[in-house]
DNA sequence: CTTCTATACTTGAGTTCGCAAGGATCATAG
DNA sequence: CTATGATCCTTGCGAACTCAAGTATAGAAG
């Protein structure tokens, strides 16, 4: 109960400040941070869906979003015609450096505050373990 | 990231087998478990609403939803002509008493295993500092 | 009594997602 | 080469929400 409560709560909270600043979603972010610390700053879709917790048909849709606005690219792989590597824009890692800032300004206020260090790791570890959560790693928030 | 990437993961799993089981969603649950635990099983669509974090016109649907499942039954309330009542009905009593066993158990398999008894309230009490994560009590998952 | 503000609820429109189905491509086995 | 099966991606449809706006009631203040 208190694991979905406070989800809700805090998602609800960053995601409208997040939103209210940058015009961004937490998946929005989420994605172009992915991709920010990618090699190349670039992926393939499926793997950026999997590593958000998407399914392959979200990912089409956000992405969509996020090429109209021109912060990630399409492009086609050599070796694999079946596959598409989502790219970020020199626009994209401006908009991305630029909404970090405020996004760990904001997690810090809300998660900061009530925890000290070692209580925030030992949230993180304890998490972790948690079934299904096993995703790629490469991220500071 | 883990906080997120932990309720996607546990939320997808435990909404789809909620789901597959009961016909239930697991905003649907929560209501019904809110109002199993409420006085007289009975609450203002108000209070609900906060207490499952849902906003007024969420709470609206959802229910328009149990009402027609019958297990949730609207009744006006004398003092306040403004608001309706949402009591659970017997059918609504027989639901929730047969899927929290399912549940608890499908809980117990995701957070029980990888737990034990001390890092549990460890996790709860984590969670419980977060800040907008307060809701009232009267709940044993 | 009237007016003004706050509260409870509903409804219409729009968003974000998942699922199922379909198309295209690859890889493997005969 | 061809058939089979898996993988990547997109699209139609529907579900679950939220926000904004509207209705109805309550309470307080003039």
């Amino acid at each position: 109960m208190r694991f979905l409560r406070a989800h809700a709560a805090l998602t609800r909270e960053l995601s409208s400040r997040l939103e209210a600043v940058h015009e961004l979603t937490l998946s929005d972010f989420d994605v172009l941070v992915q991709l920010y610390y990618a090699e190349n700053r670039r992926m393939r879709r499926i793997d950026l869906a999997r590593s958000v917790l998407l399914t392959a048909s979200g990912i089409t849709r956000l992405l969509d979003g996020l090429e109209s606005s021109g912060l990630v690219g399409k492009e086609r792989c050599e070796s694999d015609a079946r596959v598409t590597y989502a790219v970020l824009t020199d626009a994209g890692v401006r908009k991305i450096e630029e909404a970090r800032e405020s996004h760990l300004a904001d997690i810090e206020e809300l998660f900061g505050a009530p925890f000290s260090r070692e209580e925030l790791q030992q949230l993180a570890d304890l998490l972790a373990r948690l079934p299904l959560a096993h995703t790629s790693e490469a991220c500071s928030a």
